[in-house]
RNA sequence: GCUCUAUUAGCAUAGUGGUUUAGUGCAUCCGACUUUCUAUCGGAAGACAAGGGUUCGAUUCCCUUAUAGAGUACCA
């Protein structure tokens, strides 16, 4: 009985696709897998003064990275196509005169210089201009409302520009619905005469999306709220034309990490994250990074996305992009703002990358540091394998695994301040010799012998084992002493261990 | 200004008209890992915006206030 799932995600091309954008079409993406429906892809370029060349690839390939690619969209799958509006320009006229044709609709001839004038005369005297009812027969409009047919005419065929409006009814109470929102009443007094066909032969966002919505067949729309105080115009169309309106979901924002206002593009910079997936090159050379480049795994992106809004009423919070199609449910979408949490995403980071395999980090790693270039693949798997679950991003390893590819040049002075003693010269010396007669050189025989030697002599560990790292080392990190000398050998070893007796200067 | 929306600890959130001493995660602090640590493990501290109702009883329902956000374009 009830028909196919069909969600659109229809971004306007003006730009990188913004963080929340992703959230938008992730939660589409979730709602139709989860209940087998199709996700389409439409572009929403109506406003030929915002276009931005490159903008409509960028999504395509965002989508494709965060592993939520669309069924439908512009040279995919083009069942009801085309899926740029731009493309399609030649049917919304069409439905505009048909509103006109029923009396739903009106051309209007204000200028946009007029109408300023008209809202700025009401502010001053502290009123809010708006264009329905109230303004429109009073006179100092001109539309097709006070104008007479044939002046309408005689405007119209002189090549007057004009815009279609629509005619907002006047005292009823509209009772609309919202998945996320519940019931939801406006009093359609409030609603101003709405522009559905600009002057340039273009439809609105409001005409286009409806009518594209109807015609593609899509039965829920899910988008952000910034739409809410449209829904009612929205709802309104669909009656106009006699059609059956979708069902709408209207997603909270999401806020900055300081909690006041949506999160913008220029917060990232600000504060040090992203807000794109991908880094985007803007036409004017400046250069915005993204989750990709800064060393965020799609999962890591997905997961916190997910959670920006929604929850799943457990306490699981690890979820891969088949658990959240299993569970997502409109429904449990928040209704209050999300904010966004820096520290959160890296910690979700964190937890992806020590599922990913070794050798593939290692294989990133190696890439990204020229001085790795001969350094065997397998080595670096091992380093990574020890390393890793302290790092973030694949950029934070050589941090954490230089000295397992290099000697340390110089001590951490507070590190060596703390392990230094004044018995520590011939300590290391001794431990310089266990390590030479360690032949069978395996991390448990070092382990024996250091430990061993240490107990029987109850000279205690952290004379032993601080400056120890610290000649490995060259400062109190890392993972496990005995794990470094295995690793780097015996060789290296023994010659970082009388590297710092000698630079202690016995 | 007007319209709409929200308000649980530093932050994100769970949850409910009465055994809830309000659960979880991030951050913080403290311990442990026979001694690195920004990792891991264990523990601690920390919240129902305010005021009125409704009710035997309200964090949970209603109203008001405060605060915050969104929209108010020939932008989407």
């Amino acid at each position: 009985m009830s028909k196919k799932v069909r969600v659109r995600f229809a971004p306007s091309p003006t730009g990188p696709l913004h963080i929340g954008g992703v959230r938008t079409a992730l939660f589409n993406y979730l709602f139709a897998k989860k209940h087998g429906g199709d996700f389409v892809l439409r572009i929403e370029d109506t406003d030929q003064n915002r276009y931005v060349a490159g903008a409509e690839d960028y999504i395509v390939e965002s989508l494709n990275w965060c592993g939520i690619p669309f069924d439908e969209g512009p040279e995919k799958n083009e069942k009801l196509g085309p899926y740029r509006q731009s493309e399609r320009k030649h049917l919304y006229k069409q439905y505009a005169d048909q509103l006109i044709a029923n009396g739903k609709a009106y051309y209007a001839f204000d200028t946009s210089e007029q109408l300023d004038a008209h809202r700025k005369d009401h502010e001053i005297k502290g009123k809010t201009f708006i264009y329905n009812w109230h303004n429109r027969k009073k006179g100092r409009l001109v539309n097709s409302l006070v104008l007479s047919e044939e002046e309408t005419k005689a405007k119209l065929s002189a090549g007057e520009h004009y815009v279609v409006r629509f005619k907002s009814p006047q005292d009823e109470t509209l009772h609309l619905k919202d998945i996320i929102r519940g019931d939801i009443s406006i009093d359609t007094n409030v609603l101003d005469d709405k522009i559905l066909f600009k002057s340039d032969g273009m439809p609105t966002y409001h005409l286009a999306n409806i009518v594209d919505d109807h015609l593609m067949e899509i039965t829920h729309v899910i988008r952000g709220e910034e739409w809410l105080p449209s829904l009612a115009l929205h709802q309104l169309l669909y009656d106009a034309f006699g059609w059956d309106a979708p069902e709408f979901a209207h997603l909270p924002l999401i806020l900055k990490p300081t909690g006041k206002g949506k999160l913008s593009k220029r917060d990232g910079d600000k504060m040090g994250f992203p807000v794109f997936p991908l880094e985007y090159k803007a036409p004017d050379g400046t250069i915005s990074r993204g989750y990709k480049e800064d060393g965020y795994f799609p999962e890591a992106v997905v997961n916190f996305l997910a959670f920006l809004g929604w929850n799943p009423g457990t306490e699981q919070e690890i979820f891969s992009l088949e658990d959240l199609i299993k569970h997502f449910d409109l429904e449990r979408v928040n209704k209050a703002g999300a904010r966004f949490d820096p520290d959160k995403t890296k910690w979700f980071n964190h937890h992806y990358m020590q599922q990913q395999l070794d050798l593939d980090l290692a294989k990133e790693f190696q890439v990204k540091n020229i001085l790795l270039a001969d350094v065997d693949i397998n080595y670096i798997t091992l380093v990574v394998g020890l390393i890793k679950e302290r790092a973030t991003f694949v950029s934070d390893f050589w941090e954490l695994s230089h000295f397992f590819f290099v000697a340390p040049i110089d001590y951490d002075e507070k590190a060596s301040k703390k392990a230094i003693k004044e018995d520590t010269a011939d300590i290391l010396s001794k431990v310089a010799e266990l390590v030479n007669a360690t032949d069978d050189f395996t991390v448990e025989n070092l382990q024996t012998n250091i430990k061993g030697w240490i107990t029987s002599n109850d000279i205690g560990f952290g004379k032993v084992m601080m400056p120890l790292r610290l000649a490995l080392v060259g400062a109190l990190q890392g993972p496990d002493v005995f794990d470094i000398m295995f690793m780097i050998g015996k060789r290296e070893t023994i010659k970082r261990i009388e590297a710092l007796v000698k630079s202690i200067g016995h």
